[in-house]
DNA sequence: CTGTTAGCGCATTCAC
DNA sequence: GTGAATGCGCTAACAG
């Protein structure tokens, strides 16, 4: 068993290689600056000795430090993994390494990750910030940052509008003959169940549809969905939208035990939150999380290379995807 | 807006401070080496210049870097977020920050992750490691490592055990009066899908129950499940056990498609993904993933604190949870 | 093109 | 107890 024995250093490739320090750090950090032959030379003798730049010590010296850090409110919740998969994805591609930090929802403690993290990194992608907009921009005013899903005037971030997919899922159920729709909403105080009620409530008056919110009892998601499941199937309703997968996973059963099947009696529209897992029979909003993640993360390289932190609001629109939850109305 | 403007330094609290700059090092590191009036009015001038220690000059000194990395297969994987989560939790009791990587089920992009990450951590949490034994060893040369759900002897490791559940299901279930139950796999070459069946044949043969594999077909998790369920309901089985909670859902959505409630008509025990999200009516093996990512950092912080990566083998059993899927057996 | 010099911010010997 | 000096590993002018 060897020893952990530390790894070399710039200094023990110079030695092997014959030539200066200097040297074989500019064959790791600008080889154009090298002839062909020394590069190839001094890589030789790094690589014999098993030697890879300490990224540390470069930070100490450029500044720049080759990581980000992506916060996010939950890491458990069903909508970020995708999206941390997806940005972890092109982070790699640009050799660039990422903290992540769960904030438990709490601004406090989603502040004191910022606080921690920002010795070591170069940006920080905000995911759904809990934080109030101040205390974001004092962030931004230290290096560059990027929001997903919080529009803050001034800086850069990117946005998922599902309102003209909420437009068009209505749209689906006036033609297939609906003409009352009921809406469950995941927890009660979410920014993002409410945002997409507004949406629902122009777009039904809109299409001339009478919408019914199902206020959520308590409980998990599943649970809401289940409760609301039960009253749904119990008013006039012919079709249902959903917050989310496991809500309408919970809507479904719900529906089921009172004897409704979808989509015979009933149809269901939920807002995926589960691409890889797969609720695939269900027509649903999509939410491009992951392509949320993936922008984020190269507009993030983009300040970064750029030196300012470039003011900009993307804006992707959520997909509806028709699949095989959704049906002509029943009569009820 | 202020410029974007460098942290202060050591040197401007010292000179803020009227101290030298080793004493303002001496007030953040060793305190205790220094009067406490020292400590105070060093303090003072370092928060009103809104100072804190450049963990990377001080990790360049010393050697620590404050950070580890968790490695996993699949951040997108229901198994996973809730065990990040965890981790991070301890993580960051601790005051680590933490990488994460998603090799992607991919041992060569895990590999690069580790090397790229080993400059700047102390240790390295590799949870489900698709790496041979051999790169893995070679890994914990270099520095501490805990492995979750991989068990290699010489390694401190953390391994969650559900043999003792499995077979407390079938009890369970035989208890019942199920005297035939079928068992739905995960993807076909999984690992774990093929532990947990061997698992589940010796306590079938225990219990003196019958038990049918249900090979799966391909598609999403949820598709698995879905035929594996219509085929369910046209076998003799009263109760099914599936590898995860999509497969369970697709199970009884199949199982509902042809006319069987669950657990009326047939009972369902799934393996628990999703702690958080609450398919909370499922009888379920617990995963206890949250605990072994607790664990495995705790470890990992003693193996850091110790200076020598200690060899353990700590088993977490998995628990049996009776909830609403499982009943009476119906006859068929 | 390549060697020389200095310094990034901090911890840590030594003296005092 | 506290100040002075040295080095962690590397990059970045500056020469040559």
């Amino acid at each position: 068993m060897t020893k952990p024995s530390r790894p070399p250093t710039i200094t023990e490739v110079a030695l092997a290689a014959g030539v200066d320090r200097s040297s074989v750090s500019r064959a790791f950090s600008r080889p154009d600056l090298l002839r062909a032959e020394t590069v190839a030379a001094i890589r030789a003798a790094a690589d014999r000795l098993g030697y890879a730049p300490n990224r540390n010590a470069r930070a100490l010296s450029t500044g720049r430090h080759g990581n980000i850090a992506l916060i996010v409110p939950d890491i458990a919740d069903l909508a970020f993994p995708p999206l941390i998969r997806a940005a972890q994805l092109e982070a790699y591609r640009a050799g660039l390494c990422m903290f992540i930090g769960s904030s438990e929802e709490d601004p406090q403690l989603e502040e004191r990750l910022v606080a921690q993290f920002s010795g070591q990194v170069d940006g920080v992608l905000l995911a759904s910030p809990r934080l109030p907009a101040e205390a974001i921009k004092a962030i931004a005013a230290q290096k560059p940052v990027v929001l997903i899903n919080r529009d803050i005037t001034g800086l850069s971030r990117v946005l998922v509008d599902a309102s003209a997919a909420l437009d068009a899922a209505v749209a689906h159920l006036a033609e297939l003959g609906h003409r009352r729709i009921a809406y469950v909403g995941g927890p009660p105080d979410s920014w993002l169940s409410k945002t997409r009620r507004t949406a629902l409530i122009s777009a039904a008056t809109l299409h001339g549809l009478r919408l019914d919110t199902v206020t959520a009892a308590s409980g998990s998601l599943y649970d809401i969905g289940w409760t609301a499941g039960r009253d749904i199937a119990r008013s006039p309703a012919t079709a249902v939208l959903s917050f989310n997968d496991i809500v309408a996973q919970g809507v479904i059963a719900g529906l089921a035990a009172n004897g409704l099947a979808v989509p015979q009696a009933i149809s269901v529209v939920s807002c995926e939150e589960m691409p890889a897992a797969g609720a695939s029979q269900l027509t649903t909003i999509g939410s491009r999380v992951g392509d949320a993640g993936k922008l984020a993360v190269s507009l993030l390289i983009d300040a970064l290379d750029a030196g300012e932190p470039a003011e900009a609001r993307h804006v992707l629109d959520a997909p509806l995807l028709v699949r095989g939850s959704t049906g002509p109305a029943a009569a009820r």
